[in-house]
DNA sequence: TCGCTCATGTAACGTGTTACATGATTAA
DNA sequence: TTAATCATGTAACACGTTACATGAGCGA
């Protein structure tokens, strides 16, 4: 599954510009899955090559022009196809806990920024979250949201416990050296 | 902060083979890191030539020759720059969630398989970082355990608590098409 | 006047994935 | 006899990231 597909998924909900895709990817995508204009663009281009969407050129005045997008029926079909071959995985690269893992090759000063740089970045999801949670949408994306939810609260909380024990307890043990 | 900054990372837990880090890969980082062989080898071979570990062949009875890396002080010092220049930043890929927001395009059926794997998937893991946190390891290491155990934990009473309605509830409304 | 929104795209680069290739030993 | 463990690596490919390039309108 690559940005391809969660254009063609993003299209299944209506028609929408590149520009409007990358804001889905930036809002009710953005827990679960990334992209940037560098990779939807050429994805849009590929798809519409292989004839799975299709779009207007709408002229604006006062704006550049607008290609509005929409899935075809081989889209349509392409992305049920994909959606269907697609094993539930999840993958995590965390630097967060990359650092925490070797927290002890850290100054306790730069331990406690990154530990407080993670906390306001979660808690700054957790609000848009949120702030999804309050509209109306289908059952699958709701719990996407409450997926999102209830994982970046637990370790928002495993976080705020640990915190203090850890920034003391890292540099006065030896294992490290 | 590449597959070469956690190869300086696994030698600074002492000296090691490559297929020796693939293991710690599948291990102790697999929660938030993976890599495999094809850039495991390729990131060793960089790490000797910058000069940043260098390795003992080590002949040995019936098996390959082995090559033991250890990290150079400039390897341990390239680690801990790249620790101390590396923002705390977490990249969630999950296919997994991609599927749920478009459960409403699974058949029934793969839907519900889709989320037993997932949840076989994830009690897998959670047994493995189980048997983890039971050995003695300093506090970071600690920590990235105990993080991995909240955040599946809250993935798994999550999906527990909204299967059976999530399942009755996607085909009955009439959000999708 | 500063920064944000709208709007599209390209090109170079870096990185990782996958499949392939080899092969002995050992435990079930 | 099957699968797992030990042990190393390569090559082609796919994919995404980053930075760059352009530019008007609008609200604070």
């Amino acid at each position: 599954m690559d940005v391809k597909t969660l254009c063609l998924g993003a299209l299944s909900l209506g028609d929408a510009t590149g520009y409007d895709i990358k804001k889905l990817f930036d809002e009710a995508f953005s827990h679960f899955f990334a992209a940037g204009y560098g990779s939807i663009y050429p994805a849009l281009e590929k798809l519409t090559a292989e004839g799975k969407v299709s779009y207007d050129r709408q002229q604006q005045e006062k704006r550049p022009d607008k290609k509005v997008f929409s899935l075809t029926p081989a889209g349509r079909e392409e992305l049920i196809h994909d959606l269907e071959a697609t094993p539930p995985r999840e993958k995590v690269r965390s630097e967060f806990l990359v650092l925490m893992f070797f927290a002890h090759l850290l100054p306790p000063q730069r331990l406690a920024e990154v530990l407080q740089e993670f906390l306001d970045e979660n808690n700054k999801n957790l609000k848009m979250l949120e702030d999804l949670e309050k509209g109306d949408c289908p059952p699958g994306i709701k719990f996407t949201i409450r997926y999102g939810l209830a994982t970046t609260r637990a370790a928002v909380e495993c976080i705020e416990q640990s915190r203090d024990a850890l920034l003391r307890e890292v540099y006065s043990t030896q294992f490290a050296q």
